[in-house]
DNA sequence: TGAATAGTGTCTATAAGACAATATCGG
DNA sequence: CCGATATTGTCTTATAGACACTATTCA
């Protein structure tokens, strides 16, 4: 069996989720979109080649990068049995779209547009789980700094999590509830103007690893949402 | 690449978390507990190779089943280059401690007489991330439900808190937690005496497969335990 | 000054945790 | 009745969310 890595990798661009994707250039999916990924080489551990794929795609070092979850139905990959491990990695938004790209047809794309389907192989599945993944982890993690330049507003900061979770937030409980929660940020005593008005503080990310407790996205209507059992 | 499933099987038996292992009986690590396993078939699903795993060595049929990690350092296995694709599944107390084995040496063991180390292979960290999933899936999912049987107290759901959290739980207050979370159980109507006491009434679980807002336990003194960056 | 954004204070509804009180069993 | 466990109720405190208010900038 063949092993291979892909990468749902995930920034936050024009206030709008956006995931990169490569186009085929042959087949199979010749021209269709797909999640960058590559084999995984013979004495290489699964992580390091999440990480060479992501550095190989934007020329970036990782910042977040986890592992999201194994894929490997027979009949995948039409060319034969390729079991590939997913990983999510979290991004700022780069200044320049795709740096030290080596795929050519690479580009970042709103997640909105490509939510409907349409991608190569079962990367519409791996995109999915690797958005709810994001999501979630918005919650009791204080991921959402990874999106974030190393220095960032409170607002800058609310803007991550009312993109991705789709929500609006109210600013003044999110600034309280934030640096009200340990570890979350740090104060950098710089501050800075986004746009008009009173001059923002900057902070950084905080040592916490986790939140405690969880900054919680709204009830979701009904209870039955979310199975992740077996798939 | 050679691709397995190790399968992290939990139950509660006498008030311990147990991990059901199997001693080898050959090279390498003979003599050494390793989790159940074995070979992904040429043309089977990852999740339904660890159901027949589950089958065979336990002779039951899956309650929940659910992909944990998948491990693929070079050098985890001596024998060449084998990435497994880790499982976690949460079982009642069974009648019989292991019906069905189709492994001579399979057994119980109390997490906490294992969790010191010398599994073979990379299985001390598997277990350890399993543990660690189970926990912390106990928090925002109805999942204790797995380790009862089809009906239970309200005393033995907790129970099953108590164990895993290794935490103590004010009764009333868990009772009326549970009974009130939407979708969580359900009564079924019946009653059982288990000890002495006035009859508690029976319950199965219910629809719901996310709680909100979660079960918390209680904050983990630093912020800063729990990192599950890259591995 | 006025518009705009940042940050603080206050109030209220809700939930969590402590714990009293009541219910129902076996002996 | 007594001891034990189940279940309900009550009280206190903490937190979430709504929203008034102040602070600081640019035009």
């Amino acid at each position: 069996m063949t092993i291979t890595v892909d990468l749902v990798l995930l920034t936050i661009r024009g206030g709008q989720l956006q995931v990169l994707l490569i186009r085929r250039g042959i087949p199979p999916f010749e021209g269709a979109w797909a999640l960058p990924g590559g084999f995984v080489l013979d004495d290489e551990d699964l992580d390091d080649a999440a990480a060479r794929e992501l550095r190989e795609e934007t020329g970036l070092e990782p910042r977040h990068l986890e592992q999201l979850a194994t894929y490997g139905t027979p009949g995948r990959d039409p060319r034969g049995r390729v079991v590939t491990v997913a990983y999510l990695a979290l991004l700022p938004d780069l200044p320049s779209p795709v740096a030290g790209s080596d795929a050519a047809g690479a580009a970042w794309r709103p997640y909105d547009d490509v939510a409907a389907g349409g991608l190569a192989f079962d990367h519409d599945r791996i995109l999915r789980d690797g958005i709810e993944r994001a999501r979630s982890k918005l919650e009791y993690t204080p991921l959402a700094a990874a999106f974030c330049p190393p220095e960032f507003t409170i607002a800058e900061l609310r803007g991550v999590y009312e993109t991705v979770w789709r929500t609006r937030i109210d600013a003044r409980n999110f600034h309280r509830k934030v640096t009200g929660a340990d570890g979350f940020v740090e104060a950098t005593g710089g501050t800075a103007i986004r746009d008009r008005g009173r001059p923002a503080a900057l902070f950084r990310r905080g040592p916490a690893t986790l939140l405690h407790p969880p900054l919680m996205r709204p009830a979701v209507g009904n209870p039955l949402a979310g199975a992740d059992d077996i798939r």
